[in-house]
DNA sequence: GTCTATATGAGGATAGAC
DNA sequence: GTCTATCCTCATATAGAC
């Protein structure tokens, strides 16, 4: 291809990907210079102006793509069943594929203040396409008279942040094994929704008939 | 007092830590300087080092007070009683805590990073006191047969994960009140923990032999 | 206790040679 | 595509006058 010497786009542009993401998500971006991220990869500060126009779109591409990553898995493994199956279902392709990717969680979850308000509103978007699949979830679960939940929108909210806090603490390797985390976490969110009779809790009228017959 | 004009260090060091504060949670630690600071207060950087021997010291302050001030409101508050009735108190103390707090909540949680080794043992050391006590009331749950907990550690953390993620949506004068909210996380949080027959969660043998009776 | 001025260094980003 | 060199701005922190 008469490639100059020296020249190694195709693999210096994911070594930059990779470095910003891990050092990123080490320091926080703010604290983490293009010099430093030139220097793991190996290469000049200036080079990496080859590969991004600046700092910010280096973070933009990071949160963006993990998005859009999660939402692509997402389509190919949703289905459909009942709400309970379903839920499972979600339960357990968050935390598989959530998991793995300690960093990018820690990113997406920690830089959204460093984003600017365009870019913001994007990564914003796509994150509620993800959640909004979990509330459909639990609306057809009320619906169905198989979960009590007396706000759909809170529970999706508590849903996702109890399941995204294992990032937190999990390491490879550790006590639990992710086959067992999403056991023990399955029996915490089916319980969670589970149709029991809670005072003060806002049942839909086809449970309440459902009681009454 | 013979006080100099332009003297007034019992109305500016609060200023200092309330401006450092505000602007730390909403940009980030690395990503705010001594000179917005001081110009959020309404001084010139330099005298902030009249209230802080350096950037670090004022970042740990802001987050060992707000644990110390979680530790004590938290000694006052707890009671005995049934696991149930403990862990009831807890949640709702948890949310009335925090959700007033929503800035420190915020520097608490993401800064960690920034925080120098010997302040991050310290910050996490008062931390694992709130959540030992938390654990604890599980514990008590699971041999009164109260609880059907297969974890306690891990379902300490995803209580704990649940309830302060309440802090990221919160606002002031949305469309649930406070005593809503803990009427709602309490109802998840009971639902939760509940004894109930979960395939494959790991029974304390007390519940198992009150069943077979 | 606050100011102005400054020491000292690092930051993002660009220009031009190879 | 990468390098070296550099522009320009901003950072933390300190010194000394008032």
């Amino acid at each position: 291809m008469g490639r100059k010497a020296g020249s190694h786009s195709e693999i210096t542009g994911p070594k930059v990907r990779e470095a910003a993401l891990r050092l990123i998500a080490r320091h926080g971006f703010a604290a983490v210079s293009m010099r430093q991220i030139a220097a793991e990869v190996g290469i000049q500060a200036g080079a990496l102006y080859n590969y991004t126009p600046d700092k910010q779109s280096l973070l933009f591409d990071l949160m963006r793509s993990h998005m859009e990553e999660l939402l692509e898995s997402r389509v190919t493994s949703a289905g459909g069943g009942s709400a309970l199956e379903r839920l499972e279902e979600f339960t357990r392709f968050h935390i598989r594929f959530h998991l793995p990717r300690g960093q990018q969680v820690f990113v997406s979850y920690m830089e959204l203040r460093n984003l600017e308000p365009e870019n913001f509103q994007e990564v914003e978007r796509l994150r509620r396409l993800y959640e909004d699949e979990l509330e459909g979830i639990l609306r057809q679960g009320v619906e169905e008279g198989a979960f009590a939940v007396a706000d759909t929108k809170i529970t999706t909210l508590a849903l996702i942040a109890m399941l995204t806090g294992i990032s937190n603490w999990y390491r490879e390797g550790g006590r639990l094994s992710v086959g067992r985390i999403e056991e023990l976490y399955w029996a915490m969110v089916r319980n969670m929704v589970a149709v029991l009779p809670i005072e003060g809790a806002e049942l839909p009228t086809s449970v309440l008939a459902a009681r009454a017959s």
